[in-house]
DNA sequence: ATTTGGTATGCAACCAGGTGCATATAAGCC
DNA sequence: GGCTTATATGCACCTGGTTGCATACCAAAT
């Protein structure tokens, strides 16, 4: 469902080809969701198949034709009653954690190693988002757009997922250590 | 992958049957993994098949006959191969992002509304797992035996994520209102 | 007597996501 | 001529998880 609706919001802002969504996700929208080609594919034609999106041939000289899709008011009216809709919480379901709850059978010398594999993942992770804020979201939060408040959120909320987890980490190393 | 595994870390602790392995989940590997017994008795099922698992029929008074599961040695071995394993780090595909991202076109005042109603829920989850932690984990983390200083680790990884996600919230709907 | 709740197992259908493969055009490089 | 990279779309199959339903036994409460 939410991937429908991001696809939904992401043709609304700009009308887009499966191709440009791919994109986006590959950018700024994986700070918080991932999806491959064949999903976006997928799910715009079964959008366009419901009537939420609707979309134009183009040809192109020197590459292939393409679909643009945009959104219709069937389309704006499916997302504003999901919009409204109360969210689950996301499961969560998490391998490392099933390594350490069963730390004992599989070893815990192996878990202290699957644990620090984990770490220079998260902290290359960090990295990555740390660097992507200094570059695009130097100014003061308050000052940008709403747009750019938005995406700035869940970037936060990258960061703070990820400062949180290595701090776990390293208690955890710590214990399981001493 | 690791519903399996932690299936099979379960019954070698203790050879248990499927209903007990569901009621596991719901106490104390729900701090990070959730399951119904219908995945339950399918995996159990499948493990058998692959002769990862054997189980006996137990016939019982006054219930229903129950089938007891237990690890085999291929089990085991099957075990040791997953947890030497690097770890993917988690997909994070959050439907709430989803809702902050898009949240000119869904409209601020309900996106504000999401993320409180959003908080309650996670501040109720806050209060379950810092009572668990005050009946069942007083003591010092360093005096606890191994096994229960692992479930203690992915209890204090819950508390941490909640802990991190109302911190968030808090900026952010600051941010939205000021 | 009937309902509720706990023990115990399972099927069928569906939905979301991932993997692998296939196709087509064209620019640029070696 | 063959290789890679980028644009652009899509099918088929598999895995993992959810939903809804079904069955059966027994105890305790109403």
């Amino acid at each position: 469902m939410s991937l429908r609706m991001l696809i939904l919001a992401i043709v609304e802002a700009k009308p887009s080809t499966g191709y440009a969504i791919t994109k986006e996700f590959d950018a700024v929208a994986g700070f918080f969701w991932r999806a491959s080609h064949q999903q976006v594919y997928r799910e715009l034609a079964a959008l366009a198949d419901e009537g939420l999106v609707r979309f134009k041939d183009v040809a192109q000289e020197g590459r292939p034709d393409k679909k643009v899709h945009a959104i219709t008011v069937a389309g704006r009216r499916a997302f504003a009653e999901w919009y409204a809709q109360p969210q689950d919480i996301p499961r969560l379901n998490d391998p490392l954690m099933v390594k350490v709850f069963t730390g004992e059978l599989g070893g815990v010398d192996n878990l202290i190693e699957q644990l620090s594999a984990a770490r220079a993942q998260h902290l290359d992770k960090l990295a990555m988002l740390e660097a992507i804020q200094r570059e695009h979201y130097p100014e003061a939060p308050a000052d940008m757009p709403r747009w750019k408040q938005l995406v700035y959120l869940t970037l936060c909320w990258g960061l703070a997922r990820e400062r949180a987890w290595l701090q776990w980490a390293e208690q955890s190393e710590a214990l399981l250590r001493g």
